[in-house]
RNA sequence: GCCGACGUAGCUCAGUUGGUUAGAGCACCAGAUUGUGGAUCUGGGGGUCGCAGGUUCGAAUCCCGCCGUCGGUACCA
């Protein structure tokens, strides 16, 4: 092949690879969210990467730019899904005989046309549990607390699910007697507290400001008197849900609107307690906006306490219109989203994955190539024992070569057959993971421990009788 | 989309006011060690200096355009 026929390799902007290491990492993380979401007993469903592009659309013309639509060979007018939320409610309009309430949990990737920022992808697969047809708080409650379950699994400790409620926020509009048209506006600003503080709120609020980079973000015109009252809203200090509640219910007590608002978050509040939710890791937080086309009741949100810089990596609130688009209508539902690779990047940055490429906790190296079917044997022998076993298939010859290969991809145990043992009918297993901590600590060891040291040591590397082969790798395994 | 910075080996970077054959560390490969991995030592391979033009006797270095990356901002069902 010349030269100019070589294609360069590369990836499209915002797409990743992921290779073995973390790909096993990533299968690990989806199976454990899996898990969770099954004991709380939803259903799998999966639905089409593309849909009509009509089905997608109708959530504000702005966002249809974040979409990638194309025509497929028959000349219609699709896109890729850019949620799972919107297929889900396809489905539950599409298919009247689902027993409702549907109680559904999906993984798939999805795609955005975003620019990519750190964790911030154009294709990524997200994670949802849903529950559609119900208008119990109940299953919001439960949402929350799936959230919560789902992270710890993840083995993350240092996270927090913040709830509020979207009629919260519209209240807050009467109370600061600001139009409901400005709503959007209003929202989008508030949601940007934690990352501008309280000044730059206030300027967008107003006047506007200039950025940072020398950009110029216009104002919203609003008048002080209704700046000062979302500055009162603002400072409803952060503290124990119940705390927040009422702090918030004596903020409201002349908004009318606001007793549907607050009698929501104290059912969510109880059902928490009822669960034992710990305060640490849920809390009611008044400052989160998000969802601001289709939610229509409690929203939440997850972020990790050390990637905050991440942002919301699962999020979700109850959506009681969505359904209404497909089916003419009303069917309340609510559910949560976990942004898989977001949560995998935050994670990766925070050291939090175990990375090993490999799936085999076993490899057979070949030192005597003109023996092959003794190796192919035993090889065969342990997969039927349910042990995940490779069988060197390198060109390296030499015995260190082989070792090195299953170092690098992090295989623990090495099985070694060579002259010596076939003459006695016996099979020597290394253990290498046990080997590579031994040499780190080989330096620092002393006294007692060095002792302890050299008792390990004589047992990285045993020989057996043939036969014993699978009975000592299991044996061994175990203490892996 | 807008503002700014930056593109030199697989990775992280150095490269003096433009001056011969563009460097380092890490990684990789080989040997020391023909049946024992991660350590050490020695040697080695690898670069159209993002792409295309211009200025110049001479460009990685200066100028213009394009592409890409990063940061900020906007947007985010």
């Amino acid at each position: 092949m010349s030269e100019q026929q070589i294609v360069e390799p590369r990836l499209l902007r915002g797409f990743r690879d992921y290779l073995p290491a973390q790909m096993n990492a990533r299968l690990r993380m989806i199976a454990a969210i899996r898990n969770v979401y099954e004991r709380y007993g939803f259903q799998p469903l999966d639905t089409p990467a593309q849909e009509y592009r009509v089905t997608l659309m109708g959530y504000g013309e702005e966002n249809t730019k974040q979409i990638f639509a194309f025509q497929n060979p028959e000349e219609e007018d699709v896109a890729l899904r850019f949620d799972l939320t919107v297929p889900l409610a396809r489905v539950v309009a599409q298919y009247p005989d689902l027993v409702l309430p549907f109680r559904r949990y999906q993984v798939a990737p999805v795609w955005r046309a975003d620019k990519p920022d750190p964790g911030r992808f154009r294709e990524f697969i997200q994670f949802d549990l849903d529950a559609v047809g119900t208008s119990s708080l109940a299953a919001d409650a439960e949402i929350l607390c799936a959230m919560h379950d789902t992270l710890k699994a993840l083995g993350i400790e240092r996270f927090k699910v913040r709830f509020s409620d979207r009629k919260v926020l519209n209240s807050l509009l009467d109370f600061a007697g600001i139009s409901h048209d400005s709503a959007h506006s209003v929202f989008r600003i508030l949601d940007k507290l934690e990352k501008i503080g309280i000044d730059g709120v206030s300027a967008e609020l107003t006047e506007g400001r200039i950025d940072a980079s020398g950009d110029k973000i216009p104002g919203l015109g609003l008048n002080n008197n209704q700046v000062e009252r979302i500055k009162e809203f603002i400072a409803v200090p952060k503290g124990k849900r119940r705390e927040v509640l009422s702090s918030l219910e004596s903020l409201f007590t002349k908004v009318e609107s606001a007793k549907e608002a607050v009698e929501e978050l104290r059912f969510v509040c109880n059902s928490l307690d009822a669960l034992s939710i710990s305060e640490d890791h849920v809390q009611l937080d008044l400052s989160i906006a998000r969802g601001l086309d289709y939610y229509t009741g409690p929203v939440f949100e997850a972020s990790l306490d050390d990637a905050p810089e991440f942002g919301s990596v699962f999020g979700g609130g109850r959506y009681d219109g969505l359904v209404e688009r497909f089916l003419g209508r009303k069917i309340p539902a609510v559910g949560a989203s976990i942004g898989v690779d977001r949560l995998f990047a935050a994670m990766e940055m925070l050291g939090l994955h175990r990375l090993a490429p490999s799936t085999a906790k076993v490899i057979v190296t070949v030192m005597e190539p003109s023996r092959l079917s003794a190796y192919q044997k035993l090889t065969r022998e342990l997969r039927e024992a349910g042990i995940n076993t490779e069988m060197y298939l390198g060109e390296e010859k030499t015995l260190g070569k082989q070792l090195q290969y299953a170092n690098r991809q992090q295989i623990p145990l090495a099985v070694i057959i060579g002259s010596d043992e076939f003459a006695k009918g016996e099979v020597t297993i290394k253990n290498l993971k046990l080997g590579g901590e031994l040499q780190d600590k080989k330096k620092t060891a002393q006294g007692k421990e060095r002792e302890e040291w050299l008792k390990l040591s004589r047992t990285v590397q045993v020989t057996v009788p043939l036969a014993e082969t699978t009975h000592q790798i299991k044996k061994t395994l175990e203490t892996i």
